[in-house]
DNA sequence: TTTAGGGGTTCCAGCTAGTGGAAGGTCAAG
DNA sequence: CTTGACCTTCCACTAGCTGGAACCCCTAAA
């Protein structure tokens, strides 16, 4: 298989592909003109990945998730360990920026948005200008 | 002022000042002796930044909001279309998060954890694996 | 006077996770 | 033989900083 077909095959682009290669993710083999010959193991490998960082997970995260997938022996308590500290990641994520939705969504409610230069917009970010402390 | 006292008192780390400076957010005046002299204008400006970083704009929204900031003739619409722009992306990230965060929490809900090696959480990420497509 | 410390300065490199593009090799079809 | 679709490597760039090296400046204490 060539890179074209693993590609249109896993749904990453083959850029991508080489740069999983680089970071020492995949190996596939080479063929005699240089091309990269892939194996099922490495579109399965490369499949993974896609759902894995599609599911936020980093790719440290996922160099360590295929470890464990490819340990055949490994204990779940590991894989979840990792899956829990990245749910966690992900809600601390949401609750930020539900704070800036908040935040946003009422001053936009609030501004009139027409040609009259008056913004609550402008003057809540100034509000943060104005919360500079003193020197002391 | 000196860097170190705008540091304190906007909140943002003087490396960050430098590189407000750099890409042309501010422009300080500079003492005999090379050291950056702040005003009250930039020191404003820069907590004007912190705040609008806070709320998830991007460094070149923070330009453009600047700019209107200083523009006392400015339309509010205008200030209003950027964050509206901003909330929308807020709003198409939460939805993204919330996504990962259901599939995250029923897959760890549904793994033991233990020292054994099966776990529906590698399981999921193989499926993802089965979804290749088949060579045509 | 020297020295120590705590400022400040510039510049270069690196982080995440790729993406874009140039320059060139390979292969099958017409 | 040429065209066009592949493939290769390599370098540069993205956002928004952050860390570190090497060096300058200023004050105060020994």
């Amino acid at each position: 298989m060539n890179i074209g077909d693993v590609s249109a095959r896993s749904g990453l682009p083959a850029k991508t592909i080489r740069y999983y290669e680089d970071i020492g993710l995949i190996k596939p083999l080479r063929e005699a003109n240089g091309y990269r010959a892939f194996r099922e193991q490495e579109l399965h490998k490369l499949a993974f990945l896609g759902r894995a960082r599609a599911l936020g997970f980093t790719i440290e995260d996922c160099r360590s998730l295929l470890a464990l997938y490819e340990d055949k022996s490994r204990a779940s308590a590991d894989v979840k360990q990792i899956a829990q500290a990245q749910l966690d990641r992900i809600e601390a994520k949401i609750r930020d920026l539900e704070a800036m939705r908040e935040t946003l969504s009422h001053l936009i409610e609030n501004c009139a948005g027409d040609h009259r230069p008056d913004c609550p917009i402008l003057e809540d970010l100034e509000n943060g200008a104005h919360l500079v402390k003193a020197s002391e």
